[in-house]
DNA sequence: CCTACCGATCGGTAGG
DNA sequence: CCTACCGATCGGTAGG
């Protein structure tokens, strides 16, 4: 929960910094952007572009509603800002997982598990607002962002494709790979619509499961 | 693609009805009802609810802007009689499917491959405007309508579950019930996300694919 | 980054 | 169902 916005901006009226002067760096620019995206990114989420106000993200960044525009020249900006960053992220968690798991040399099937559980943290762990915006409100991009994201997209698929192609001669996965990669894609993709933290299933429980619905002669 | 609205206009203007009394049947108003409904879908579907103003969904119906508050009182009442009207349409197709088929008394993956390429139809094939706004709109409306609107989700998705039951008791779908039934729903409703009609495959095709995905010991 | 503001658009309505 | 209209909100900007 974000702390109401004139709140926010009165205890940091109230609470200098340590360093007295007041210079350009001494505001932290880069950290009131990285709060705007945030905002933004967990406002496009759960209300959506359009019903999202640009007086509505300044707010939850305890900035006035004219700032925003200091930082990003347009709404459309935040937006693409936030698909972007979430796809940086989401790239980089992925190859983390992947060199976490080189040292396990682990078969076939096991690194497609790790690709699925990286995949629902990356779309259901702390701080996952900006991968379902990039999902959700693709509509709301031009096409020359859209075919931007799609080639960051590409890079987040280029290791699954080898994987997929293996399991398949193997027998373990019998569909066609480029429709079961999409029908997979969208099986993980639409636990953003009704994952819920508190409940009982957890981001193991899903990986299992989506281990059991997908692949056959596990283990 | 719709006639633009004045044309449409005019040529109503121009060409009267055969009786030539204007009483109000004559404005045939269930008709009128129906067309905003189908425009209201095609772009709420496009463009998403936010985006989409009622004078988008006037113009497309050849209306003026003020006169689908004759119809409806609210854009978001619009929005829910599209939801609603796509799910009554959705479980009618279902259970024609079903009677269609039970004719060949088809074993137990038959029956889950009428259900998954009924859902296909309805989120996929001809007119399938209203379904995927309920999917992807659900944002927009009410707490009181969404929970109204669950309960014909339960009607839609009832007939599933014994099926799904039967699979994993024969060892043919291996994941928890639970768990598969709503990857499977997000393999199935992302489809409407990607799935390009004049491209190759065909519904068919999708149904043995996720078929194939999801189910071993086929035939 | 704030203040003050503008033009455009939007959902909705009164009256016919 | 149309005409004419209103109040509210919105993205964005100038000037500091």
């Amino acid at each position: 929960m974000p702390t109401p916005a004139t709140s926010t901006a009165s205890a940091a009226a109230k609470r200098p910094r340590g360093r007295p002067r007041k210079t350009l760096e001494d505001r932290d620019d880069g950290n009131r952007r990285r709060e705007l995206l945030q905002s933004a990114a967990k406002l496009f989420r759960r209300k959506g572009f359009d019903a999202t106000s640009t007086r509505d993200i300044a707010a939850a960044a305890g900035m006035q509603s004219g700032s925003p525009f200091y930082h990003f020249k347009s709404k459309g900006a935040l937006l693409y800002a936030v698909m972007q960053e979430g796809m940086g992220s989401a790239i980089e968690r992925q190859q983390q997982a992947l060199q976490r798991a080189e040292a396990e040399t682990p078969d076939i099937a096991g690194q497609l598990r790790i690709l699925i559980r990286s995949h629902f943290e990356v779309l259901l762990g702390p701080g996952s607002d900006f991968i379902p915006v990039m999902l959700y409100e693709a509509r709301a991009i031009t096409p020359r962002q859209r075919s931007a994201l799609a080639a960051l997209r590409s890079d987040y698929e280029a290791p699954w494709t080898p994987v997929l192609n293996a399991l398949h001669a193997s027998g373990q996965l019998r569909a066609e790979v480029k429709l079961a990669r999409l029908l997979m894609f969208g099986a993980l993709n639409w636990s953003a619509q009704w994952f819920d933290a508190r409940k009982e299933a957890s981001l193991d429980d899903l990986a299992d499961a989506a281990m059991q619905l997908f692949i056959r002669d596990l283990e």
